[in-house]
DNA sequence: GCTTCATGTTTACAAACGTAGTCGCTATGA
DNA sequence: TCATAGCGACTACGTTTGTAAACATGAAGC
């Protein structure tokens, strides 16, 4: 077998994620685009965030698309996967893979608004049907 | 005012925070007894699990009670509170503040056992009463 | 008293991260 | 054609993290 592009899926950053969620968000986007919808929350300059998008295309979690001189950005990587796999690593090592007991915990710190409750009151008997 | 404890709530690394669990299983530990809980299965050295606890007592996470020649060392802070920033974070940054999101997005991956929707379902039921 | 062991303190050092400046190229308008 | 603005690439630099070795010092046995 020809390795193939065996890529391990790099971790992304707390910074990267930011620019990650612009580019979920709405893409392709170029930098300053990104930065357009990032600088100003986040207190950065354009330059940070080119930094972090070359970061992340070398990650391989951003693809960059050639357009004339520039490029536009897009993920390279769904939303939904990098989601699951923070949550995963967080329900593993607090919780000891078990989503139970995280919502047990959420239960008792109280953090579950009657909203919260109902959604998932409800879920649940989807899940059911 | 003095100051005070003005303690802002240093981040514990993932490494430390495997110090951490071993501490608050048990404590208090010296820091060899806690290289006899952790260091096989990290395949640390004692000089890493040395180098994590003096950097755990600068965050202030851990406190450390002379015994003599040696340190006997023990939490500074509840397991409780570390898992609930830690959870809230991940539910912040993710799933916009709603743990209802979260719970949502880990049955659609079908991340939920049998017993997890078992269990949960009991909490809510206690919840309603 | 001297060697040795245990233990905390200091120092090390590479990789990752956060944040950003500078360089070089090119399309573009004057 | 020449200055210019826009943009990616390269460089930079302090901090945090992971991992650990070297050092100092006191206790304890011989």
């Amino acid at each position: 077998m020809t390795e193939g592009e065996n890529s391990k899926p790099e971790r992304i950053s707390e910074a990267e994620h930011a620019v990650m969620e612009a580019l979920w968000e709405h893409s392709p986007l170029t930098a300053t685009e990104v930065c357009d919808r990032v600088c100003e929350t986040r207190g950065w300059s354009l330059a940070t965030v080119k930094t972090l998008l070359s970061r992340l295309v070398t990650k391989q979690a951003v693809a960059a698309q050639a357009d004339g001189r520039r490029f536009l950005y897009s993920p390279a990587m769904a939303r939904v996967d990098y989601v699951d796999g923070e949550s995963r690593r967080l329900v593993d090592r607090l919780f000891g893979g078990r989503p139970a007991t995280l919502f047990a915990h959420l239960a008792e710190q109280e953090a579950l608004s009657e909203r919260d409750i109902a959604e998932i009151e409800a879920l649940l008997k989807e899940i059911r049907s």
